[in-house]
DNA sequence: AAGTGGTCTAGACCACATA
DNA sequence: ATGTGGTCTAGACCACTTC
């Protein structure tokens, strides 16, 4: 049987701890893949809770791909699948998250101003100031990714005091970018960049191109990157 | 001054009406970029609905990121973002959304059994029956990509009946793809794939992998293609 | 016919932002 | 102090599914 506890005196919503109690039942396997879960009626005479506020917390496992819907008959949990999606990390957490030791040597760090392009994404003038951050990116000390980095200089610490993750330093000052959007293309490596990431001339590369704004939809950030396309896959969920 | 209409005698529910009128404004510009919207006690008043019916309707179009919340005080217009994200579309409604005419030369569409390797991604059985679509698809009359597209042949109808969009013959039989999971990975174009695409050999290309899914998180489909990597974008957004 | 999710209302109190 | 979004309740009716 379910049973859901909701601490009264916690100030953590109320939709917010329903969710992460049937998440944590669920992923027990206390209610199983395939099983109805108990109807929204039952649930809100479970928890003490009103129907909308049972709806909300049911909402949000659905909106995890924990769960879905079929009017009419019930409330089922899905399938088991692998990973929620990696949204919006950056190079140093995507690392961490693979079980990896990122690594970063530097190219150049320097204010500067924008080329007319990197203006024209940034929606800003010419004239302004932009932090400009080139570095080859290491996993497990082998070259894997070369990053360009152009960032609005007002929305990021000194560059000084920026290590090797950008994310953190954006966090850091309070700009944790929300929004972001990405263009992924199939190339081959200049003999540059072939030389930075210790790969043949024309082997192939996967170049990514990633504009990144606050929730408001200031730009914050535009960043061309190149993978070695022999170690990297780039990969999204879909909905 | 906003207005907005919600029609009594309509079946579309009152929040999706209210979201829509709502959109149709911004998009016109009527509420300025970075202005906020009247408070959602204000719209209860204008639109005659309850604050949780408001709440729903501009929730809605706060995931499609055009309006963001601040708490305490306002909800506000995003800055313009160009596409709302083109998830889980295919080939067919991809090309029709960039105004370009698809094309389809098929390779092979018949029933056969599972590789060992495919037989395990859609998790059925080495000696169930698949459908296996082969397909060149063209853009403008240009070939842009490789299709091969393996099926659970339970969840098509017959393949015979299947025209140049999979998805739609998904549709048909109500096994719309609800989920998926993509892999792209930069590589050199195989002989045969150059010859198909018409480039030269050792071309960049764009290989990805798909693996789509019900709701209910059963597999449908899995999905290999070669995209021409000098004509093809690959265009993600993030959150 | 009974049970389920889908929608909707009219209130209420809280935390936060702004002036 | 006032206004905003954030949360929550106790009901109600509808459409759909299942028996």
């Amino acid at each position: 049987m379910i049973d859901v506890s909701a601490e009264k005196g916690s100030s953590t919503p109320l939709y917010i701890q329903i969710a992460n109690s049937l998440r944590r039942q669920i992923n027990e396997g206390r209610i199983a893949t395939g099983d109805a879960l108990p109807s929204e009626r039952d649930l809100c005479e479970l928890t003490g809770a009103s129907r909308v506020t049972i709806r909300k917390a049911v909402g949000q496992l659905i909106e995890e791909g924990l769960l879905f819907r079929k009017q009419g008959s019930g409330t089922f949990v899905s399938q088991r699948i692998e990973v929620p999606g990696t949204y919006l990390s950056g190079f140093s957490d995507d690392a961490h998250a693979r079980g990896q030791e990122p690594g970063c040597i530097w190219l150049m760090k320097n204010y500067a101003n924008p080329t007319v392009e990197e203006a024209a994404v940034l929606k800003v003038p010419t004239t302004s100031k932009v932090a400009r951050l080139g570095r080859v990116r290491l996993s497990e000390g082998e070259p894997l990714a070369i990053e360009h980095a152009i960032v609005v200089a007002s929305l990021l610490p000194p560059i000084e005091e920026i290590g090797d993750s950008l994310y953190a330093a954006l966090e850091k000052s309070g700009n944790r970018p929300a929004l972001g959007h990405q263009k992924v293309r199939a190339s081959l490596a200049t003999p540059t960049e072939a030389g930075l990431l210790s790969i043949g001339e024309n082997s192939e590369i996967l170049r990514i191109e990633r504009v990144t704004r606050l929730a408001d939809g200031t730009i914050i950030e535009f960043t061309r990157s190149a993978y070695r396309g022999d170690r990297y896959d780039f990969v999204t969920e879909l909905r």
